[in-house]
DNA sequence: CCCTTACGGAACCGACCAGTTCTGAAAGTC
DNA sequence: GACTTTCAGAACTGGTCGGTTCCGTAAGGG
């Protein structure tokens, strides 16, 4: 502990200015926002952030490399609600990716990153890891407490129900072009609830062969 | 009517090789699907098709007209299935569509052509007509006579509806890389059948404040 | 004060690619 | 056979952009 060089392997010279590493960080995300990633310029994001091309290749080897720092700078902390209720739970996840995904930085981003993901593995890799696992978990967590409760079917399929959850917003968002807002996040997950719920009393199979 | 000029506005000179018309938009199409929208190079089209780049300037006056063209002569044709149950209506419908996005090419094509569209407000038109119109009108009809059938509760949100149908299937495709298979196919309509279902008789509201 | 590294800015290079133009030949009409 | 338009193929042009390098300067440690 006497010694801070096995902590801090002893820098040497002017130290980098943090301001510039937050400043390329912000200058690309907007930029990729607003212009996608494929067009991104190094040029441009180096005059937004007001610095020197060389001060974001020092930082970064390639152009992907910082794609992909940026998207991993766009984390956000998901937390499982625990209001009692599963509906509750399920429409405040809910909510709270409608807000995400309405709003204008990862609204922007994602069209562009479905593109690069499918020729990227890696950036594939961390953009699930930073979009979707959190909030899938969360998810997740909160659909198994309900099976538990006795809200839902104990034999319903997880992984149908998260991407009911989550697809059609998506859907809106990346094809459709429709509202991403509460009546969506409301009307999926009552559907949810409603369609996997467990069997009451009467099966009602009526529609069998 | 004796002018034929009328009807064909009289070519002059050599004919244009329709073999040439579908080597290109074949070609163009494959490419796409291989290597996305963007990385498609009129040289690799030419190529391919085994025609000389004027020979493509001659038809299309940009690469944007030719990546337009060739999204357009992916028509499907689409019809009402009416078998007399919702459930295997909607579920012929959801195969369908499961057998078109789980194939190569509109699998391949759609991630890049998401991309493209998000700043080709022409584009995005296009597309939303041929991949997405036909099927979400025939959807739209069977949900409609299924309300009608007494199967489908009268006051459901028929775009939310339409939306959970296809949003986890695109939601695989282009974000989490899931299977689309028929278990999805079937999953979604049981979901949907069960969570719009009539009140029956007990609505069950014990969930009220 | 000297060393090293970082800075913003600008100039530069090299690859890539859409689009054009030129070839010599082929395929139609009159 | 004169004329026109097409063909496949190749060469060329011009702009864009990732990445590198060099500048004069700033900011830290010894």
């Amino acid at each position: 502990m006497a010694d801070e060089t096995t902590t801090t392997p002893r820098p040497l010279g002017r130290p980098r200015e943090e301001r510039a590493d937050r400043a390329i960080l912000r200058a690309a995300i907007e930029l990729m926002a607003a212009q996608g990633v494929r067009d991104l310029r190094m040029d441009d994001v180096a005059a937004r952030a007001r610095v020197g091309k060389a001060t974001i290749y020092r930082r970064y080897r390639s152009k992907d490399e910082l794609v992909t720092a940026a998207v991993s700078a766009l984390v956000s902390e998901i937390t499982v609600p625990d209001t009692g209720s599963t509906r509750a739970d399920l429409a405040a996840l809910m909510q709270g990716a409608v807000e995400v995904y309405s709003g204008s930085v990862e609204a922007g981003v994602m069209p562009s990153l479905v593109d690069a993901m499918n020729r990227d593995a890696e950036l594939a890799r961390s953009v699930r890891e930073k979009f979707l696992t959190g909030r899938r978990a969360a998810l997740r967590a909160v659909l198994e407490r309900g099976v538990e409760r006795g809200d839902l079917r104990a034999d319903l399929d997880l992984e149908l129900a998260l991407d009911v959850l989550g697809g059609p917003l998506f859907y809106r968002l990346l094809i459709t072009g429709g509202p991403i807002d509460r009546r969506l996040a409301d009307g999926v997950v009552e559907l949810l609830l409603r369609g996997f719920a467990p069997e009451s009393r009467n099966p009602t199979k009526e529609d069998a062969p």
